[in-house]
DNA sequence: GTGGTCTAGACCACC
DNA sequence: GTGGTCTAGACCACG
């Protein structure tokens, strides 16, 4: 199976940061299924052209969280998520980055108004380029 | 004159970046403004209990933004930021962090009603928050 | 690799001024090709027998000029020039160099038909000493 | 008298260095004549909008050299410069700078011919602006 | 191994 | 007094 990474190469954000991230959404949204078995560890490094130590790195920290099982001589596979963490997991991710963005607004001292606007904007932008969800 | 900066002692983000993007809200929202003498790095030091080093890194990065301009044997002052192009720095800065939660929205597959629902709440809790702006 | 860099300890330029004004010539002449690893900070240090973070502070301002990028344990690159931005970067600097020398003829009175002889000395004593180009 | 002196605020160059190689070039091209009386160190610097003691530094160096005299409670005036001290004077300043900017042209691996090109352009363009000399 | 941050402290140039 | 440069050395995060 072949996982949708994208890397960015010029962000300053660590490269084992930016795997794990997307690979926890696309587990936790339910992208990918519960029970799959993900690429070996070697497998997923070519793909994204990093090192293996970066792989194992993102497959022990999600196992660490609960959303990976590792079998010995067997693979990496996907735990399940349960509906309801799944929901709260969710929520308190993009609760947080908008908490962030809204934090910004303030300290720049945008009213609460121009803030609303920007926000209509901006998801208007994403969600059409997107299509419906 | 005390420039007021709030420090977080354990946040994983490095010192010199809290300062400067504090010290750069500060600026370009004009609550400090145009031509105001900073405090000296020593002094500046001081009041944050950090190293000249660290404050040096600050008015250094800063100036190479165009927002401080400092004269060896005089002192840091505060450049001008005129009206247009802050504007257009204080909307960009906003909509980029808007664009990162809304982002995080798409990526756990959050439908565009449900976010506006969490952008409502969490602007009227901030916003509540501050008093009126 | 060896980066051919010469350090005059007596020059009141300051040491990081001289290393990145001669790593920057290597890179935009293209005498270090695009993609290419530079020693690690420790090791240059080492070359040039100055201190890691002198080098550091050279790797961070041409990456900020965008001639490097810089990768946390991985190393530091030379970044593409683009070869139209390479000629224009050329011309800029040398541009720049001959108006502050025709400024200075201009400041002492010197004859246009004069300036321009000294000019010819001057550009057949360096070229000749360098073989043809 | 008005000395005519540029400040440049934003130059890396320090303001003592700024004002005494104009008021250098001033004496040596004979623009200001041999006797003159400068202005008081308080005139000058209210001029400049400068501090006191930065003149007294401007002063104190071309006296050094030999440009300025001054004679207790009476000022500051304007020495001799034999005609050939002036015109070897002259010489060495602007061959300095031709060097300077004909070595920027052999780092960055400019040819002979278009570096002459180069120069040719810029002392057209300068020479023009400023009136025959 | 790599770079990223931060420290304390020195010495210099400038105003 | 101010900022500008440089040092040695520490500790952390990343690959």
């Amino acid at each position: 199976m072949r996982i949708p990474i994208q890397i960015n190469e010029n962000s300053a954000e660590p490269l084992y940061h930016q795997i794990e991230s997307q690979l926890r959404s696309l587990i936790i949204s339910g992208q990918i299924e519960e029970g799959t078995l993900l690429p070996s560890i070697r497998e997923f490094a070519g793909n994204l052209n990093c090192s293996v130590i970066t792989v194992r790195r993102v497959y022990q920290d999600l196992e660490g969280e609960g959303l990976l099982r590792t079998r010995q001589g067997t693979g990496t596979f996907v735990a399940g998520v349960g509906d309801l963490a799944r929901e709260q997991y969710k929520r308190d991710a993009v609760v947080d980055a908008l908490r962030t963005a809204v934090d910004k607004g303030l300290a720049v001292q945008v009213s609460e108004e121009e803030l609303t606007v920007l926000f209509m904007e901006v998801i208007r932008e994403k969600y059409k380029s997107q299509g419906g969800l």
